[in-house]
DNA sequence: CTTTACGCCTGACGGC
DNA sequence: TGCCGTCAGGCGTAAA
């Protein structure tokens, strides 16, 4: 699934195809995915210029001169630029046909993603209004979890993964970034030094910071790439990897559902 | 306010 | 080979 620093890498990648191209046609092959595409979507956007591609947590948002795209990928959708007459498969919910003749095109085969409109301030949206902080962001760091996290009696993997403390963090980075900083993922986020919570948010930085730098090498050039990225094939220590040995103590690697996922961790290192 | 459960979806996978 | 049940997984939402 995408994740925050496939998000990143797709904005990288697409923002300059897209910046300062107007938008000629909008194709609408499913409307239903997590929410209904807007109908009249391509009223709204067909002459619109884009302005500038953004990221915040794992949305996209597209600002035109007219009003801003928001893109979710969920569980299982990508972008590509396609050539627009390349008939679109089943999974293929969505065109933008630029005047350059370029098109961007959505699929999600599960359709947990979202396509959204708004005129107004899109950081203001219902959606993103109420988001944590950046994690590579200078707002982000231990004082912020620690603070945040006073009183909390769940799980510290439970509270990681809330949008509403720090934005963008999945699954597979709340598991690695427990991993690195040592701390159990089933721990009470309330009972957790503000030490620890230094290490964990050094840790979530620099796992995000090494997969998007993974991304970047694995993606040298998105538009000629004619698929989006999948995986990074970034090193997980622990996500997955249940039965395996931790790399620090050799311990075999536990599973366990916290928080209605599923966390793997070394029950030796991380306490 | 915090916490928990649920549901949206489909591809993959295991069992038979 | 095919059919079927199960599950993952982000995240908004309702309910406790």
């Amino acid at each position: 699934m995408p994740e925050l620093p496939e998000i990143e890498t797709i904005r990288r990648g697409v923002a300059p195809v897209l910046v300062d191209q107007r938008v000629e046609h909008v194709a609408v092959y499913q409307r239903r995915l997590r929410w209904t595409v807007p109908p009249g979507l391509g009223r709204a956007m067909v002459g619109a210029s884009i302005r500038d591609v953004l990221r915040r947590g794992k949305y996209l948002l597209l600002r035109t001169t007219r009003g801003t795209l928001i893109l979710h990928l969920g569980m299982s959708g990508s972008l590509r630029v396609v050539d627009p007459g390349v008939t679109p498969d089943k999974h293929e919910h969505l065109d933008l046909v630029l005047a350059n003749g370029r098109c961007l095109r959505l699929r999600d085969p599960r359709r947990f993603g979202a396509v959204l409109w708004t005129t107004e301030d899109p950081l203001a949206h219902p959606l993103l209004a109420h988001l944590g902080p950046e994690p590579l962001d200078p707002g982000f760091d231990g004082a912020w979890l620690h603070q945040r996290a006073r009183g909390r009696r769940a799980p510290v993997k439970a509270f990681l993964m809330d949008a509403r403390v720090v934005a963008g963090i999945g699954n597979i980075y709340a598991t690695e970034a427990l991993f690195l900083a040592g701390i159990h993922p089933g721990r009470a986020a309330g009972r957790i030094a503000r030490a620890r919570y230094d290490a964990l948010a050094a840790a979530v930085r620099g796992v995000l910071q090494d997969a998007i730098r993974q991304g970047g090498t694995t993606l040298r050039d998105f538009v000629r790439s004619d698929g989006a990225p999948g995986y990074f094939s970034l090193r997980l220590r622990a996500y997955g990897k249940q039965g395996d040995a931790c790399e620090r103590c050799g311990h075999g690697l536990l599973t366990r559902v916290i928080a209605q996922r599923s966390s793997v961790y070394c029950a030796r290192c991380q306490r």
